[in-house]
RNA sequence: GCCCCGGUAGCUCAAAUGGAUAGAGCACAGGUUUCCUAAACCUGCCAUCCCAGUUCGAUUCUGGGCUGGGGCACCA
């Protein structure tokens, strides 16, 4: 909250009180503040008179009217004096704060003090996070999907760290269980085929069947000239080799794609260290545990979830679920104070299991949050790029890297929600045009560096008075009021866990900044002016390199 | 059948815990450059899935319907 919106909650809560006669909660005061969609309702807005009038039995015009003689007393003294231009009762009731063009200037000298620290504010409480994302089981190169899961994960990362908290970004490794042992027998089969020439048996249907496995097949026979008989360990061999093969290639995938790991948690080390059977061994001591049918269950249905999951089946072996409750236990017990897990669409049934487990353990459920970020659909243009998993083909991340490249693409995974399916535009990605909203921003970016450099070598020194009274224009105005937005939208992204909310916010400004652009000269004969105009679209830029390292996409100097 | 996410302009999406005349971009039609990058700008056109309810006020909340996607394992 700015200090301004600060004062002027406390003024409007002692007004309340010497309207209505008892003072109203403090915190339906501030949430009674708002940013007014449109320019024309003022820089704040309180629908707090709409809100008293029911339960005050008063029509909210004349209570506001009522507040507004209050709240006008102070505009004279500080905090208010000179900040605040007049107060104004508007609509069904609203009271709109219309603050003074050196209140609306004085945004600039705050960016020039705090650079790219600007839109940052100290978090209620510092909190420790874990975020867990992509986590892709090392079967397969990355997908689209976990492009987007990527990108959001990251993203979130450093908005998160951007507001004062510290986050560990962690991977999940799925590196044991079936699906790596069938990856070993897909890649066992294609050792052979091509060993064998015996490239007319089918392969079974259950296996990984992707075109991949058949390179990383000629590397394995290149290291190690396998000779058929294979011997035992053959298939355990193959195991290993493509389980880590295909983890290096996630892993350049991702450093590519600028997504970088504090740590990667290895599901194969948890087993060994035997962290899931004293997690068992909790739960049973909680009582949570039953025995059915000759398997193990948890009664999650205690819990909130819609029925009890195995734990332990009855051929002996874990669920997955098993492990990964361990894993989430062990999160908590590392000592972070909020966990967050970003998910494919396929795992939402699965939340309230992880959740009872947590609970169970003694851990607030709260605590971990769950982000499903739905599906990618890949467009060319208006023609839909077919995807299916099961045939072995699908877009991988490094095809959109290829195709788009990594500012682009990490951009476009970000412009939606997280929950809102998402509608990927290749043709329109990979295009420069105006249509592309990455190169709209970036140009802005670099449009400003440009003019800077035209400054440098035209003029002379820089006058010595502020002369930020003489931004009064339509654009100036405008661009003034989105720079001074930029901590709130910082500071919903953070709320919301949205980054897109910093994309739109970027897209506006660009707008704007264009705008004003094409309707004003910076640099002019005018000197004062022209400093005036100078200190505003650097500003701007410092909040472009700010917003775009939030998404991790760079901000070009030149274009 | 149950659970989750959706349904807003021709298309893709916004809209703060229920607020003011529902905003953008694209597409379409037209226009702008002696000057800091035309990768830009300007003008015009077009919308809340349906039916009730709550409310001073509903895109937002409630109920019912229609509709798109995903999920409902001793798989991971």
């Amino acid at each position: 909250m700015s200090d301004l919106k600060k004062s002027l909650t406390e003024r409007l809560a002692l007004a309340i009180e010497k309207t209505i006669g008892v003072p109203p909660p403090a915190a339906d005061v501030e949430a009674s503040f708002e940013i007014p969609r449109e320019e024309r309702f003022g820089d704040f807005s309180s629908n707090i008179a709409l809100k008293l009038s029911r339960e005050h039995k008063r029509p909210p015009r004349a209570l506001a009217e009522d507040l507004k003689k209050q709240l006008e007393e102070g505009l004279k003294d500080p905090p208010l004096a000179r900040r605040v231009e007049r107060i104004a009762v508007e609509g069904p009731g609203f009271l709109n704060f219309y603050r003074t063009r050196a209140e609306q200037a004085s945004v600039l000298e705050r960016i020039e003090k705090e650079g790219e620290r600007f839109g940052r504010s100290a978090p209620e409480k510092k909190k420790k996070i874990l975020l867990e994302f992509v986590s892709a089981n090392p079967t397969g190169p990355l997908t689209v999907a976990h492009g987007r899961q990527a990108a959001l994960g990251d993203s979130l990362a450093r908005i998160l760290e951007f507001c004062g908290h510290r986050v560990t970004r962690e991977y999940y490794n799925n590196d044991e269980g079936v699906q790596i042992n069938t990856l070993g027998q897909s890649l066992a089969f294609r050792v052979k085929q091509i060993l064998e020439k015996d490239a007319a048996r089918e392969m079974p249907e259950n296996y990984y069947r992707g075109e991949y496995l058949v390179g990383i097949a000629k590397e394995f026979i290149k290291q190690f000239n396998p000779k058929p008989p294979h011997p035992k360990d053959f298939e355990e061999k193959c195991r290993i080799f493509a389980r880590d093969k295909i983890m290096e290639g996630i892993q350049k995938d991702l450093k590519d794609f600028g997504v970088a790991f504090d740590s990667y948690y290895s599901q194969e080390i948890l087993g060994k260290s035997g962290r899931v059977e004293k997690t068992l061994e909790t739960l049973k001591a909680k009582g949570v545990v039953y025995e059915s049918e000759g398997a193990l269950w948890f009664r999650s249905t205690d819990f909130g979830d819609d029925k009890d999951r195995v734990l332990k089946k009855s051929d002996g072996s874990y669920t997955y679920l098993t492990p990964d409750i361990s894993y989430h236990h062990h999160k908590f017990e590392r000592g972070f104070d909020e966990l967050i897990n970003i998910l494919g669409p396929d795992h939402h049934g699965y939340i309230a299991r992880l959740k009872a487990s947590q609970e169970a353990l003694g851990h607030d459920p709260s605590r971990l949050r769950v982000l499903i970020a739905q599906l990618v659909t890949l467009f060319e243009g208006e023609k839909q790029v077919r995807m299916s998993t099961r045939a072995g083909e699908f877009v991988t991340l490094r095809e959109i890297l290829d195709e788009v490249g990594r500012d682009a693409g990490r951009f476009f995974f970000l412009v939606r929600k997280f929950d809102a399916h998402l509608d990927f535009d290749l043709a329109l990605a990979k295009s420069q045009t105006p249509d592309n909203p990455v190169f709209y921003i970036q140009y802005a970016h670099a449009r400003i560096e440009s003019i800077k450099n035209h400054h440098r070598e035209t003029s002379g020194a820089a006058p010595s008075a502020d002369s930020s009274e003489r931004l009064t224009n339509e654009h100036e105005r405008r661009v003034l009021r989105l720079l001074s937005q930029y901590r709130e939208v910082v500071i919903a992204a953070e709320r919301t866990l949205e980054p897109y909310r910093v994309v739109a916010y970027l897209e506006e400004l660009a707008a704007a900044f264009h705008k004003f652009y094409a309707e004003n000269r910076v640099v002019s004969d005018d000197a004062a002016l022209t400093h005036a105009r100078m200190r505003l679209v650097t500003a701007i830029q410092t909040v472009f390199r700010s917003g775009l390292g939030l998404l991790g996409v760079s901000a070009p100097l030149k274009m």
